[in-house]
DNA sequence: AAAAAACTGTACCTTTGGTGCAGTTCTAGA
DNA sequence: TCTAGAACTGCACCAAAGGTACAGTTTTTT
């Protein structure tokens, strides 16, 4: 799984062949068949797997977030300060996320795929539309905001500076971009004298 | 070249046969190689034309809206409000960007096709963050800030976007998110009282 | 009318995804 | 320690796809 999922996040699905993925996983062909009907299963339990680890780093990292600061905004804002800084720790240009990749080849799939991106699009944008909801009840946002659009607003910011990471072969740009959102979001409900 | 494009942002390159872009086409499969070495120089020929129309179509929308208003700041919000508005009026889900769908694939191609790639990305950079530095000449922005960062967010946002509305199938996802990418300009630049 | 450009048809090669299946090795439980 | 079942391996085979080679035909330009 960590050879096909490298193999992927490098090359794109289609242009990762299961000889390959065999070949370095060491195991034979029919190994790979027996445990995955096709790629699409393939595909699937890579996702699945992604999709997990994500929701694992999002926990601890806004888990600890929370720790370090009992008031929901300050927690965000620390929260995104410590997703920036991993981001552009990564030693090289951060991989790519495998749901987007896959969201961009999706054809290739049966519903079933799609429907793991489209839900966990759904969740994270749960997760933190949540988190801004607590926010905006202590400090109200300047202008009336819709919390699930905030939500997606980090899913966007995320997946757009990875695509721009990549493409320049430099992890500081979504490092750059998420400081932006935390940004917006300091000044959408950081209060103000009137 | 239009059926050839259509069928890679739908499906991504590596799905899309030779056979089928040259039977929707109504050519044949010598045709097709008379003017394409290989697949990849398929893919250079529509990037170029891709990133060329997109130019025309920013040209077109923010000479408009300085037109509109010869202010900047406000030509800016004007031309993130139309953008916002084509983006949501498509009449399904954007197909994507082409850029960013061959970024993810990028290792199908060759080192040429990834240039083609980081010079579009690095030239709206640079368009928009000229449009940015010229709104901070007039209104000092309440934080320093990095204009080649700004014109990078627009390029963000867009991408980020993108890959959401793809996954929901929902167009407005898109608009949405240039919505805010446009207040937070609004609040970066706008003078409040002090 | 001649030359060059734009195709077509056919035959062929390789890689890749995928099927089928018989046989082997490993492993957990009675 | 025996044994059932899970976890593999090897091999033969198929179809689809990218790509090559090249001789011949049609269309366009000059």
């Amino acid at each position: 799984m960590d050879v096909a999922q490298d193999a992927v996040l490098a090359k794109g699905f289609a242009a990762t062949s299961i000889d390959e993925i065999v070949a370095a996983a060491e195991v034979t062909r029919s190994g790979f068949f027996y445990h995955f009907k096709d790629k699409n299963a393939l595909a699937r339990a890579l996702l699945d797997r992604y999709v997990e680890s994500e929701d694992a780093l999002f926990d601890e990292l806004f888990d600890r977030s929370r720790e370090l600061h009992e008031d929901p905004l300050h927690a965000m804002l620390i929260g995104l300060k410590l997703l920036s800084e991993m981001m552009g720790d990564l030693p090289s240009a951060h991989p790519g996320c495998l749901v987007a990749t896959t969201c961009y080849q999706d054809q290739l799939f049966d519903a079933q795929v799609r429907d793991v991106i489209r839900s966990s699009f759904h969740s994270w944008r749960q997760r933190f539309a949540g988190y801004f909801r607590e926010i905006g009840e202590i400090y109200p946002p300047k202008t009336p905001v819709d919390y699930d659009e905030l939500g997606d607003m980090v899913n966007c910011v995320v997946e757009g500076g990875l695509i721009l990471s990549r493409a320049y072969d430099d992890p500081r740009i979504l490092a750059q971009q998420i400081l932006h959102l935390r940004s917006y979001v300091t000044m959408l409900f950081s209060p103000t004298r009137q």
